[in-house]
DNA sequence: TATGAATGAGCATTCATTCAT
DNA sequence: CATGAATGAATGCTCATTCAT
């Protein structure tokens, strides 16, 4: 038995929206995501279409972000299932990321652009979580472990998430990018640098 | 025989007016950087003052960024005066960016946004060299020199870029933050990661 | 053979959005009540589960009135039940007024804002009824009789009116006002007032 | 000499926009009184003429108030100068408001309507001493003379401000009023309410 | 009896820029 | 060197109401 809060339309009519909004934040910027261009990007008729479904602004910033998120974790948890080496699953953890920027790169290029451009600390749990939360813990256990060398966790993550985020700011300016050649040198680089 | 294009009132408003830019840029963000926060910060009479003396915003955001970047050249100029060794050489390196986001805070601040959140082609070419330039032509060096051990250049120097953007977020979000410290740990893990 | 042109789960909704109506009305006022607020104050679906039951906003806001009046006019029944005497009537009518205020004020709040706030001449016989109708025509038969003096019964009628509009503004206001005070004040200046 | 802070163009055209606010407000009623209404009834070419001119909707309402309370004010002050006697004194206070209505009914009137309308408690301080400041003092005086009788002063200002608001609605509704012999009851009805 | 979905018009406010002096 | 005045376009959001089940 199912017990739907939303109906079917309702959540198709979301996903076209959210949809719409991830293309025009990847592409425009968070600044210039307003609602008449997503609204014109998605073919709806007015953007009081976008208000019937969205409480507000961030509502539907939030819902992209979810969707988007989602999506990496997904690519993210297909790459490191199975994977038990600490310095292994770093290199994963990286080439996932990079991954999910070749194969979703409107998602994750919209999530970047949020992260940077949107103020509201609203946003702020979900977009750490993303950026550093696991990574940060795998850093952490690799050094319980021995595998890694002592530095300050919180850092490396930091520098880790930021790398992607460079990364997908490259991929926007250069199409031709071979991203998966540029995920191989992020995880040699960094797995160079965890090394005790 | 008069050389100056510019008079000294002249020069006096630009950088008036462009000191106040960069408060609010690095405080409010490129997009919510408007004349109007601009002229409220400034001290100055109407929006009108800036459209005088800027041609328009992105004359103004041009100026920011010389202006910005000339600062921070400066720090990086007098750390890495004098030093030879190649692994010394990248190590002065971040962490003259890094001391540079703690004595010019809202200058680098500025630049990241303006990185971030504009979109114009037109800064491009002076945020790449400021991010990369040099950096990435001491990488190249110190693989010609046999001292670095052989990545793409361009990946590593976006990557320590990135995590300097990285640092002055987070130095933003925790005023409290140790940026010595951050810098040496920056440093650390960038030098390592370099080694052949 | 049925009588009953509305069920009783009909008039059920009715009176439970009608209610809520009277509150959102008191509340914020008849501008800011909106079909949205009055909804989310009745705990109801939609919006258009008002359009359902009442043919337009002037329906609802009638049936507003019509019920806060009922509840008006049987406190004042109650209280000028068995005085005969035309000054005492005159007391009674006003206490009995602000009397409502006090164990109502929800609802004379809801009917000063409908007078105030709505332009609609739809609700303007109902409203005058309710504020002038009944006092007009004691006054008059006051007069008649030799125990009032010769005064304008429209002008006193409303300036008696009025000042109970005043007074349910106040209680809006201060919520701790002594209204059987207030009460007993504004029924000694009109007594005092109305004398030949 | 006279130092200016405002020219006489800028002066002039909030002059412009005040004035057709005042007629708007008084018209429509302050819920319906929008910036495109306002811009409509002043021969402006946009709504964006008001906000060059006013900081928000709050500073035009209270550049409104200011402007009608002191014409409302200068009436009052011109009809009650010379006059020593306390009573006297009450009649002229509420025949002058009346005459106010007389001469300047748009203006008491949106006064009026900003009163019962606005819900911000931003207009409460300089509407509630337009309504009562002068009037209770006045009151107060009188029975510390011993001329009226004891009586809440509260009460009988706020009965006194009421019945103004009364008349000006019902001016409104009945054109042809006769608003000299209105004040002339007004003032007998309340001058005989503060007898001893 | 109810509701999900949709809508066109309107709201106050902000934007960078321009004209005329 | 400076400014007062003005502007068209756009922003996110709310409004009561209607269509189709």
């Amino acid at each position: 038995m199912q017990v739907n809060e939303q109906t079917a339309t309702e959540l198709a009519r979301r996903k076209q929206i959210t949809d719409a909004a991830i293309e025009v934040i990847a592409d425009l910027g968070y600044g210039k995501a307003s609602f008449a261009r997503i609204v014109e990007h998605a073919g709806l008729s007015s953007t009081r279409m976008i208000s019937y479904h969205f409480a507000d602004k961030s509502d539907l910033v939030m819902a992209v972000l979810v969707s988007a998120i989602a999506a990496g974790d997904e690519v993210l948890d297909a790459r490191i299932a199975g994977v038990v080496d600490r310095v292994e699953l770093l290199r994963a953890h990286i080439e996932a990321r990079v991954e999910y920027l070749r194969t979703h790169p409107k998602h994750l290029r919209a999530v970047v652009e949020i992260g940077t451009g949107a103020r509201e600390p609203m946003y702020a749990v979900v977009l750490r979580d993303f950026r550093v939360g696991r990574l940060q813990r795998q850093l952490h256990q690799g050094q319980r472990e021995g595998v890694f060398g002592q530095f300050d966790t919180a850092v490396v993550a930091e520098a880790v998430a930021s790398a992607l985020d460079g990364a997908a700011q490259r991929a926007a300016a250069e199409p031709d990018l071979d991203l998966t050649a540029y995920g191989r040198e992020l995880a040699d680089l960094f797995t160079r640098a965890v090394r005790p």
